[in-house]
DNA sequence: ACAAAAAAACCGAACGTTTGATCGGTTTTT
DNA sequence: AAAAACCGATCAAACGTTCGGTTTTTTTGT
């Protein structure tokens, strides 16, 4: 709530989780389109109600003990189903581990590009990039934990969808470095190996959050961490001299005297 | 081989591998001190053939299905033992766990700590620690990878030790920043988050292995890629004029100019 | 040096559990 | 009353582990 005259602050993580509203519903949808054939369930709204407390159940146990460690038992201890009833929700195990692999990568992708279409300079390009993949990942911890954990136990076909989704958006990382350097933005002789290592400390977001909220930072100092690490680096004097204004604080002067 | 008055390159791969003589043998023994009770085997000289290709069957096993995939049956298969056989080297399965997790850990420790005693300027500091990291995970891969992945199915006891042990060498890098900061060379504002990220960092290299591998980065390019990205967002102005020369080349010249 | 005896290591069938999945009967919703 | 959803005992398969018997290696006795 901005007050009149005041600059609202588009890039924080709270006014990220307004601007996407990122519908339950609306995943529960896309699993069923997706899984149409594995699901007896007829009526949706039942499916919705149940389908989530399962995914739920599942991503708690998963996240804790691994996927092959938790039992169809477990699961229906977890949800208070029947194992019987369970599998009117999915065909198998393997099944419910396919759409719990593919709704976080689906989601982020989805997001991704639509924040994406909003800003033009790569500097913003960058900088958006970063922050929805951070924010993305902090609204949906457990999905993207599991991803992260799980992908190398799927069965070959659907690993390297897997994989091929990891490296688009590592590619959308580096098409941005590459853009900025054809502007003069920014200077980076090997624009794919950074975005590897942004990728990678992307992924230390969710993967270590444990650590990172025992240390009290925010999703939002890490965003604003990483980005000046990476802007230290690739932008090029010509990019630093016209390079938008930071919001809400601009970037530290210590390397300009 | 340097020619006489040329300079031997002591921080290439290669030259490591020469410095570090990482004796399969040595890291048996340490394994058996730490587990003797467990292990039936009398005769050191069979434990030696067989412990190593115990762990590289479990290793490969495990590095491709997960340690929960891995059963005795198929251990038994990779290794050429009986699965009778087998339970003269280890207890059981929870304690073939903790010898390939501590196994990495411990040796990391050993000699991350070796190499860093020899240099005490923490710009030297810092390239040493990233590179000795780098170098140990890419000579002992499967040992880093299984230690990264299969860390939290641990009993609580044990992984209290392996979360202690990643913080332990986050710590390392945090203290060479905090060090670099006192004496004016670096400037940092939060030295333990970039230590994060560091690290992270440091872990992408074995976790995506084979990307980079298909990719052609060897680990000297890796390394080189990571520590010029730290010092041009840590390094300060003072520490720019009286830094210690770069091997074998000088790091881009780009920003000066 | 060599055979007999003792020790060490190995084998794999077998056991008791646990697992993913099924299905006929029951309850709930439409 | 028909359709949808749920229940939980039950099954076959697969699991970690054991153990009595066998093979291999080392030590001993001469």
């Amino acid at each position: 709530m901005p007050t009149p005259g005041e600059i609202e602050d588009f890039s924080g993580f709270k006014a990220f989780l307004r601007r996407v509203n990122l519908s339950r519903r609306e995943i529960c949808r896309e699993v069923y389109e997706a899984h149409r054939g594995a699901i007896k369930i007829k009526k949706e709204k039942t499916l919705a109600k149940n389908l989530l407390r399962i995914f739920d159940g599942a991503l708690r146990i998963s996240n804790e003990k691994g996927f092959r460690a938790m039992t169809m038992r477990s699961l229906s201890r977890e949800t208070g189903m029947s194992t019987g009833a369970l599998y009117g929700y999915f065909s198998g195990k393997e099944d419910l581990l396919e759409m719990l692999m593919s709704t976080g990568q689906r989601t982020t992708w989805h997001i991704l590009r639509e924040s994406m279409a909003q800003v033009s300079h790569p500097l913003e390009k960058l900088r958006v990039a970063v922050r929805t993949h951070l924010f993305l990942s902090e609204a949906m911890l457990p999905w993207f934990y599991f991803g992260y954990m799980e992908a190398r136990h799927l069965d070959p076909r659907h690993k390297e969808r897997a994989v091929a989704g990891e490296l688009r958006t590592e590619q959308l990382f580096a098409d941005i470095l590459e853009e900025g350097v054809r502007m003069g933005i920014f200077a980076v002789s090997n624009p794919l190996l950074l975005a590897s290592l942004i990728k990678a400390m992307v992924q230390d977001w969710y993967v270590k959050r444990w650590k990172y909220a025992k240390r009290g930072i925010s999703v939002d100092r890490y965003a604003g961490q990483v980005i000046d690490f990476v802007e230290a680096y690739a932008v090029s004097l010509e990019g630093q001299m016209k390079a938008p204004r930071r919001t809400p604080v601009a970037r530290s002067e210590r390397r300009r005297k």
